[in-house]
This record gives C-alpha cells, sequence and structure tokens, in this order.
DNA sequence: TAAAAATACTCCATAGGTATTTTAT
DNA sequence: ATAAAATACCTATGGAGTATTTTTA
C-alpha cells in the first residue's frame, strides 16, 4: 500500500547504472539483495519497471516515468525532513541553489556575517531545470542562469555574461581571437536541452571527443577549463542574464535580506 | 536512513486524532502497535514529534512541521504512483479539482463525450489552499474559487456568485429578506482563514450552535444547507470569482481542450 | 479510579547475507 | 565461455498481535 522509499532508492540506483552489479556497489549491498528488491517492488507496484537480458537492463515506459518522479519525490522527502530537523532545533536555514559555473560563495559570506545564527547551505541547480530545487522545497533562493521557468517567482536581474564558443584545442576555429555565429554556421552544435547529459563534464568530453562544438556562458567554460579545449568569445552572441530568484509566495524576512546582500555583493564582483 | 511512509501516515493518523486508540482503529492496526511504531518513528528521525498524557496527545514544533510537510508528501507520492500506472497502462487521465460547493461533472461529462478515450476523475479542494492539488500533481485542471495563489498559473475566470449570510435560523437576523455588511457589524463572523476547519461541516455546527455567523459564497450555503440554517444575501457583498485553473507550464492539447470545452460549460450552467 | 498510553512477550514476514544456478551473448 | 541476473537457503531485524502494567487527570 504505500510507497517503500528504499526500494525506490535502489530502482533509482539500478535505473542510473542500467547495472545491478554496480548499483548494488554503490549502494553498499550485495547483487542478489538488490536483484530480489528491485523484483519485489515491481510486484507491490503492479507493474514492470525493467527490461533485462544478461547484457542490458532498459527501462520499460512506467520505469521511465517513475525515474522522473522518484528524483522529485526522494529530493522533496529529504528537504522535508530536514526542515523538521531544523524546527527541532531551533535553526533557521538559507539554502542557496546556484547554475553551474556561478559562484555564490561570496554573497554567502557577506550575509553570514550579519546573520550569524543562520545555518546556509548550497545546492546545484541542473541546468535543464534550474529552478527544481526551488519549486520541491531543497533550496529558498536561487542565483540562476536564464532561461528556466520563472513562473510564480520574483526574480532580480544581476548581470549579463558572454557566450563562448567550446571547441577542440585541435580545431580549425581555435586559433582565432574571436567568432562570430557565421563561423559556427557549419559546426554541428551540442547545446539543445533534449540531450540531458547529467554532469558538463560530458558535454566537454563529447567536445574533446570531436563530437560537436557548444555555445556556453564564460563561467561555464572557465570553471570546466582543460588543455584540449578552447574558449571564444562570439562577438554577435546576446549574453546570458543571471539572476537572483525565490518563489514569489515567501515573504521571509531572511529571504529579502538574503536578496538585498546578494544583489549588491553579485553585481560588484 | 530513509522515511518510512507507513510510519509517517501512522503518525498523521496520531496527529488527526490526537489520540492513539482511536488513530489505531481508523488504521485497522492495535493501539499498542501504533505506540510502539510511532515512537520508533521518532527515534528513526531522531526528534521528538509528540507530547503525550493519559489524558492529551499534542503535538511539538517539529512534530507540527512534520505534520505539514507529511499532508503534501503523501499526496505527491500517490499522485505519482497512479501516473507512473498510467504510463503503464497506456491511461489518458485528466483529474479536476474543484472547489466546495461547484459542480464539474456537467463540463466533465461534455469533456468525456468528445475524449471518451481519456479517464476523468475529481477531487476535492480544500478552502484555505485551493491550488494545492494542482501544486502537488493531484490534479491537472481546477475549477476553483477565488482567493488562492495564482503564481505560474493559468486562469480563466468563469463567473461571480454572490455571497449569503449564514445565521441560525433562530437569530434576530434570520427573518429578514436580505441584508447589508452594515448589519453584520455587531456579529462575531467565523471567516478567518486562520482557523482551518477540516470540513465546512464544522463551521455550519458552529454557525448552527450560536458561535456565529459567516459570509459564504452561495453555492456553499446551498451544498450545505440544514434546517436549523437560513441564508440570506448580503446586497453590497462584493462577488467571489471562480476560475478554471491549470499550471502556465502545462501545455497539454488536453487541459487546453477541457478548458474550452469547461468554459463554455459552466458559463451557461 | 478509570481512561489511555506504554511495556512484555510471541509469531511471522522480510531485508540482508553467501553460495549457486540460469541465461543470453 | 563468460558476464550478469536470478534463485536457494540461512539469519536477524522489525511489524503486528494479545496480555498486562504504568501513569495522571
Amino acid at each position: 500500500m504505500d510507497l517503500d522509499l528504499r526500494k525506490l532508492r535502489y530502482f533509482v540506483a539500478v535505473a542510473d547504472h542500467r547495472h545491478f552489479g554496480r548499483a548494488a556497489e554503490q549502494l553498499y549491498i550485495t547483487q542478489p539483495v538488490l536483484s530480489r528488491q528491485v523484483s519485489a517492488f515491481e510486484q507491490e507496484l503492479e507493474c514492470t519497471l525493467l527490461v533485462r537480458t544478461t547484457r542490458s537492463v532498459e527501462l520499460t515506459a512506467a520505469g521511465k516515468q517513475l525515474y522522473e518522479e522518484a528524483q522529485g519525490i526522494l529530493a522533496a522527502v529529504a528537504a522535508a525532513v530536514r526542515r523538521v530537523h531544523d524546527v527541532d532545533h531551533s535553526v533557521q536555514r538559507l539554502v542557496v541553489a546556484f547554475s553551474p559555473g556561478l559562484h555564490v560563495s561570496e554573497a554567502i559570506r557577506a550575509f553570514a556575517l550579519r546573520h550569524p545564527q543562520v545555518e546556509t547551505d548550497v545546492v546545484p541547480a541542473r541546468w535543464w531545470e534550474p529552478d527544481a530545487p526551488l519549486r520541491d522545497g531543497r533550496a529558498q533562493v536561487g542565483y540562476l542562469r536564464r532561461p528556466f521557468d520563472d513562473s510564480g517567482m520574483h526574480v532580480i536581474p544581476i548581470g549579463h555574461e558572454p557566450r563562448v564558443a567550446c571547441v577542440p584545442a585541435a580545431h580549425a576555429l581555435a586559433c582565432r581571437g574571436e567568432l562570430t555565429s557565421a563561423d559556427l554556421a557549419g559546426e554541428r552544435m551540442l547545446d539543445t536541452p533534449t540531450r540531458r547529459t547529467s554532469s558538463l563534464e560530458e558535454k566537454f568530453e563529447l567536445i574533446a571527443s570531436g563530437h560537436g562544438v557548444a555555445l556556453v556562458p564564460l563561467s561555464v567554460a572557465r570553471s570546466y577549463s582543460r588543455p584540449d579545449l578552447v574558449h571564444l568569445p562570439v562577438t554577435d552572441a546576446p549574453g546570458i542574464e543571471t539572476c537572483l530568484v525565490v518563489l514569489a509566495d515567501r515573504r521571509e524576512k531572511l529571504l529579502r535580506d538574503f536578496q538585498e546582500i546578494a544583489t549588491a555583493t553579485l553585481r560588484c564582483g
């Protein structure tokens, strides 16, 4: 009757790895246990989630749906439990979500000086859904890069950062000082938001191995710089806006204070 | 490590009843089992949720926080599991949330004629958070009465309904044909959204027993009519808007279709 | 003193482990 | 032939039951 969150977590691990053995290892249990638990989970749900062969593990349609749902459920439950603990210990906590490459530590330090009693924390936002940590309760404020779904959000623009083209060091364009969009016309672009690479490392790996090039925000290119890649300014690409974001219905003074302090800090820095 | 949703449900039952015995009865388990399970739950959370004496059960601050969180968690999990089953059985489903007293059956029948393959369902919205079923995923569309939090919502106004004063049949005002706000100036009003009576029955029970009077939408007064209460039009009270509501980021054709059909049906009816 | 929660105990289901078998490439 | 998932079997924890004790208003 009740969904078993442990088994859900086990299922997610298998879905992540597409491999029972490695998933079991990550979960610190043995493979047969994981195998049985996931089977039992499918029986409890009365629903096949995985198609197994000895060479591959694939998700069914229902499995894909559950995998999507599971991310939000597990994150929301963990955040809820932490809020309960915070209330129990009378802790005030402020969690800041940040888009890849953006740095909030300076703003948080400034905030912590004025509010030493408030516990602060950060959580990374994923590029294809930067607003998710705010919506599922993991964070109260976000320092996010557009685009994102800003419905129901109170947004303070902070700044613009230029887009740069990221290409292999061996690429014909790599020796150019700067580019225009026209220079990239013939290249295969890897920016499409359809492929949800779980990490930007993967994207840069693809670029380095010659699968294409990408237009990325400058701060992202800087954060993941590596010797076999170069990034070049694209003079006519529009800048990308970065913003401070809170849910519009949240009115706590703490959030307003953070927005104020962070706006000052981030606009200067 | 993982939150046990069964124990969470047990805790919610105890919090609802403020009584282990009656909660156990509702859960179809025995009182000692419930007592032990809730204790174990508190140990797992490392956090006291309830203050028990033999005469009363009260929530701690952490308990109150968890109780609030639990509502959303359990609803969201149940909705997610149903979506998984829907995908598994290739079912298209449309769930409509409705404010107390509003009737969606006509619109749903009209919709079902055009979309016989779509399973339809309804879920009641609670007056102090009419938008909750949409936000936690239990429903995709709402036929809701204002006020509610419409951030991130796409709202189509449907109509206005008059407010009526609901007073005991024995009350001095009960014989009047209609009232103005001035007539209610000396009365104790029960509309404050601070008291979250779980059912409107309770509110009307309070009115009937002489604890005050209330201004309610006409349809609500009609739905809960009883011999010891009368409702009277208040000529100068502003009408209350009813709306069709969907989350702004949902773009499915099915939702657009429902909005279209329901708008026509509800505006006429 | 009586109502209600907690405790003591028993039983069984199930999570976890190790050893082994099955299966598809 | 081999890698990987499934199965067999064992142990221990924990959920649920009944009977009883403790507690406080």
